[in-house]
DNA sequence: ATGAGGACCTGCTCGC
DNA sequence: TGCGAGCAGGTCCTCA
């Protein structure tokens, strides 16, 4: 499921292929897709055909590409979405939800058109046209995600006021972390991979982290997301595909997610897995004791 | 206002 | 062999 390093990923495979194009005619092929695009998918389809493309940007697992129409086509990959630059005449993907022609461009072939593709199979992911709101330095925001935080990648990310806001919560550390209005980008993979790192347990409340726990905790999930953005946008699914259908899976060593009953790789103690939220936690019960007060 | 939990969705795996 | 249950989980929505 794709987290912050693998939605920058496809920004960067957006930028390549895409930035500089126009779309065709685009279609709408399962409304699902589109659901959050208040006006329908005809408004949808409308909006953004003949556009050209003139940026493609990101916030957490937020992308979206600036048209020239002073609007933007915004794109949430959910759990199993993919945005691919096909041939246009290729075979449908099973789980093709829209159709974007690009129009040639500098570079391209004219002789082998090809179109941007949102695939999905578990249709959690979506697409929707905005307008851009400034993000408070001037930049350009689509308005129905101002409420999502700014990921830890982010040059403009104030550690500061993140640290504050952390320790105002009344709640579990993991749900925190996976609070998308306080950090972006942040999933379950990346929590639990971060959590082992800095020595901390899920359940950990935030009110009792000291300033220094935070700052080991914020520098971890760097670490984490950097390290998988170095290997290309490791996603550890291989659902994941990025924007030209590579695979964007490689065998890359977890230390805590997926792996239970497995021994820590810093004390040999088995990785213990526990449900959370509906979903699974993976923590190492020596070196990431669940605290005394924990909640719940 | 804030936190907690369920709904949404499909495909795969497992056990009976 | 067939089938239902369980699991995967990001985000929105509702309820307390």
């Amino acid at each position: 499921m794709p987290e912050l390093p693998e939605v920058e990923v496809v920004r960067r495979g957006l930028e390549k292929w895409v930035v500089g194009a126009s779309f065709g005619e685009v279609e709408v092929l399962h409304p699902r897709a589109v659901r959050r695009h208040a006006s329908g998918a005809a408004d949808f389809a409308a909006r953004v055909s003949g556009c050209g493309v003139t940026e493609a940007r990101r916030r957490g697992k937020y992308l979206w590409l600036t048209l020239d129409s002073g609007e933007a086509l915004l794109a949430h990959l959910g759990m199993s979405g993919q945005l691919l630059v096909q041939p246009r005449h290729a075979a449908a993907e099973r789980h093709l939800r829209v159709r974007l022609p690009l129009t040639a461009r500098q570079g391209h072939d004219p002789e082998a058109p090809q179109e941007l593709r949102f695939v999905d199979q578990r249709t959690f992911g979506h697409l929707l046209v905005d307008r851009l709101v400034d993000d408070g330095t001037g930049t350009g925001l689509p308005s129905v995600i101002s409420h999502i935080a700014r990921d830890p990648l982010d040059p403009a990310f104030d550690e500061d006021a993140f640290a504050a806001a952390l320790c105002r919560k009344r709640t579990e550390l993991k749900r925190a972390l996976l609070d998308q209005s306080l950090i972006s980008g942040i999933g379950n993979i990346y929590a639990d991979e971060a959590l082992w790192m800095s020595q901390l347990h899920w359940a950990t409340p935030t009110e009792a982290l000291s300033r220094s726990q935070v700052a080991t905790l914020l520098a971890a999930v760097r670490e984490v997301m950097g390290a998988a953005l170095a290997q290309g946008g490791t996603s550890f699914d291989s659902l994941y595909v990025n924007v030209n259908g590579e695979s964007g899976y490689f065998a890359r060593s977890l230390n805590a997610y997926g792996r239970n009953d497995q021994p820590c790789a810093r004390c040999g103690t088995p990785i213990q897995r526990e449900t959370f939220m509906n979903r699974s936690s993976y923590s190492c019960p020596r070196c990431q004791p669940r605290p005394r007060h924990a909640r719940a």
